[in-house]
DNA sequence: TAGATTGTTAATCGATTAACAATC
DNA sequence: TAGATTGTTAATCGATTAACAATC
């Protein structure tokens, strides 16, 4: 491995994305020219040295008495996480998930750009969303052939995830965004994020249960 | 702090919701009346050693030469995620989203019972899911006085959230799942379980720029 | 018995936090 | 200048991994 550019870690990235929500989304301060390491530790119940090192492992230097530039560092993160690329994206999966998924305008702020949605269900086909028509799963390696994807987001019930996922990689696509709650089996080159509701849940039951008068 | 249980971690909590894809739901070997640490860590790119500790956390012992009981470890993770109590939920938000969650049917095997949907739009009241038909969101507080709800559900668009949380919270609601792209700003005492898409897409977008040739 | 696997302690590694000099 | 804040090194803390005795 001689690349020069070593990959970032997913909690630091994960931390990026949470900094970006405090610059951008989530305080009036977004119209403050500067911020401090110190506010958005306290936001975010942090530590502001934390603050200060992912901002300069991502290129940010701050400036002593004055803080941190909002716009520089908004920036600085955005291209790190290469919001500012087009991707280009399939949706497989034209149900409640699939369109809550395609209705949702927050991705093209994050470079997502779809090109196509698939279903198996014939009664879909034809059906719009938005910009898009609902095609045959089918037509994947069409769509493929014409522009390259970079992205399948598979939204599908979990007995279809396997096959979906299976025809998406034979159709040249290298990066999974997995929302049916099951475990894909794909190929090593191939990148699968899962988005596992149970996780959550997890979580959130353990809390219940702990918090539960009389217990559980 | 007297408490004689501590209060695990919420890393541990992932990795047990993992083990128990692993044994019920992602691999054949259900059926094998043991399992070794050895063959859990392989499946999920793990140290054996940790998956041993985890499990001796949860209170299940492991037997020389055999390895642990498919069946005890199950019903132990299941138990220590309270995936055993039954969870009195509300969904608040009858869209794309909303439909999405009150049609999965995995939440009743996590113990998630539906006690009540709620939207704000009166094109969607008396809209039937499932059981349950779409009410006002005015009807929460009758709702909430019959029978106590532990969990409440966030599935509304990003201008109404805080809005909802309000109420949830003022009906008595202590713990809310946020599925709308924002931060929610609640009293202390009330838990917020965030699931920001933002978080996962922020990692595939970073993948993908690493992985885009010629670079975005 | 020999051998596979656990349980647990010790060692390593990495991440977090504290301290403080440098800067404007 | 004094003071606020960064940048960076050192110290601490916790999590991961290695080692190995105990067990059946």
């Amino acid at each position: 491995m001689t690349s020069g550019v070593p990959k970032l870690k997913h909690s630091l990235l994960e931390r990026l994305v949470h900094y970006l929500h405090v610059l951008v989304e989530r305080h009036p301060d977004n119209e403050r020219e500067y911020f401090s390491s110190a506010h958005v530790a306290a936001l975010l119940h942090m530590d502001d040295t934390q603050i200060r090192k992912d901002l300069a492992a991502v290129g940010v230097r701050g400036y002593p008495r004055l803080g941190f530039r909002t716009l520089e560092a908004r920036e600085a993160i955005r291209r790190t996480l290469g919001f500012n690329c087009r991707h280009r994206a399939i949706l497989v999966g034209a149900g409640h998930l699939g369109g809550a998924l395609a209705a949702y305008k927050g991705f093209a702020g994050y470079g997502i750009q779809w090109v196509g949605i698939f279903d198996a269900d014939s009664d879909k086909h034809g059906t719009r969303f938005g910009r898009l028509v609902v095609q045959p799963l089918s037509r994947l390696h069409n769509v493929a052939r014409k522009r390259e994807i970079h992205l399948a987001v598979i939204a599908v019930p979990s007995g279809a995830a396997q096959d979906v996922a299976n025809q998406v990689v034979t159709a040249g696509i290298n990066t999974l965004w997995n929302f049916a709650p099951m475990s894909l089996v794909v190929p090593s080159r191939v990148y699968v994020r899962n988005e596992h509701i149970s996780v959550g849940l997890g979580e959130l039951s353990y809390h219940l249960k702990q918090s539960a008068d009389p217990p559980c």
